[in-house]
DNA sequence: CCTACCGATCGGTAGG
DNA sequence: CCTACCGATCGGTAGG
């Protein structure tokens, strides 16, 4: 009762090319990928390679889903398992650190680098990012607000900026790490959310 | 004693040509400025904006380089009347936030989209993009040491890491500004910042 | 999923 | 700083 050999075949293809797209998007921004440098990059012709899509913009946002999809079993799924609060914050700015330092993406966080080429691009793909964006905002938020609520974080702090720091950081290891080459970018990036997280100094995150 | 008409007139235009490269870049990055849209903008020929400056990248390298200038003005300059160490870190801390609230770049910070944009892009904008970044870190991390000595930050404090999280913050500003046009996203960086600084909650910048 | 092709636009230049 | 043009590449499509 497999699918049809086409279907699967089709499948398979599709999903190559977004693995592709992802990783040259993370260097070059969704934009900079041509469809006739993929085609190139995958030895396929352009008519194959959009063909799955029906159109760049489509293609583009394929790759975001994908992309979204990575971050999500990278960061989020590695950290859902731990209780609620902050353990499981502390556990979510581990794996987020981790999956920086282990440049999933070879051109670093595909989200940080497309939210930067979109922000000011209107359209269906600035509309996605910026779902996603908020998505992950309320995660975050939601866990700093348990924290509270069981007295793992201070009773007068906010769990909105909470959140809003913790992007702040992980976009600042990507910063060091991508422009600057820095090796203590992940080191620095735990130092920071410990203090955000009001972690005694030689706590592991 | 004045230049000739001509060579004043050219300046001008340079001048002109690099204010609109500016304004576009910080809303569609550097690359995605084309030349035939710039001169659209400006009611120009290609050859009389590509002219001043020979090639794109030129083009390139003098909108950042007018850029950090502007930076530069908004920022440091705002600050550096200031008494060396953490007063002088205040001002800039505040006169940064300002700068991003006040879109002096129409599109949000100019260097942190085109630092997005070409930390994957190995090249002489690149290069000079680093070049600023290193430059800045440097400025922040030198205030911080003055700081430090001066015991107006704690003797434990690692000025590298305050310079990396001030960035930090800067960035996530301007992300929950331009992307999510969070309007709390200055006041939220003004208080990631005094944390940072170990400034007291009710203590302004 | 390929070949072959479309009109539009790219960066850049010659000549004035 | 303009017009007019260059070859290359863009996203996309017809037909198989």
């Amino acid at each position: 009762m497999s699918p049809r050999r086409s279907a699967a075949a089709a499948a398979a293809t599709r999903a190559a090319v977004l693995d592709e797209a992802v990783e040259l998007a993370s260097r070059e921004g969704l934009e900079g990928v041509s469809i006739g440098d993929l085609a190139a990059q995958m030895g396929m012709s352009k008519a194959g390679v959009v063909g799955p899509f029906g159109s760049k913009e489509a293609l583009q946002l394929a790759a975001l889903a994908r992309a979204s999809e990575i971050f999500r079993r990278e960061v989020w799924e590695r950290a859902a398992g731990r209780e609620p609060g902050l353990p499981r914050l502390r556990a979510i700015c581990e794996a987020w650190i981790s999956y920086l330092e282990r440049d999933v993406f070879p051109g670093g966080c595909f989200l940080t680098q497309t939210g930067a080429e979109f922000d000011g691009r209107p359209g269906p793909v600035r509309d996605a990012l910026l779902e996603t964006s908020k998505l992950w905002q309320a995660v975050l938020r939601r866990e700093a607000q348990t924290a509270r609520r069981r007295d793992e974080l201070p009773a007068d702090s906010d769990p909105a900026q909470v959140a809003f720091e913790l992007e702040a950081v992980a976009q600042g290891v990507n910063t060091a790490r991508q422009l600057r080459g820095d090796p203590r970018a992940g080191a620095r990036g735990r130092a920071a959310m410990r203090r955000v997280l009001g972690l005694p100094k030689g706590t592991r995150l």
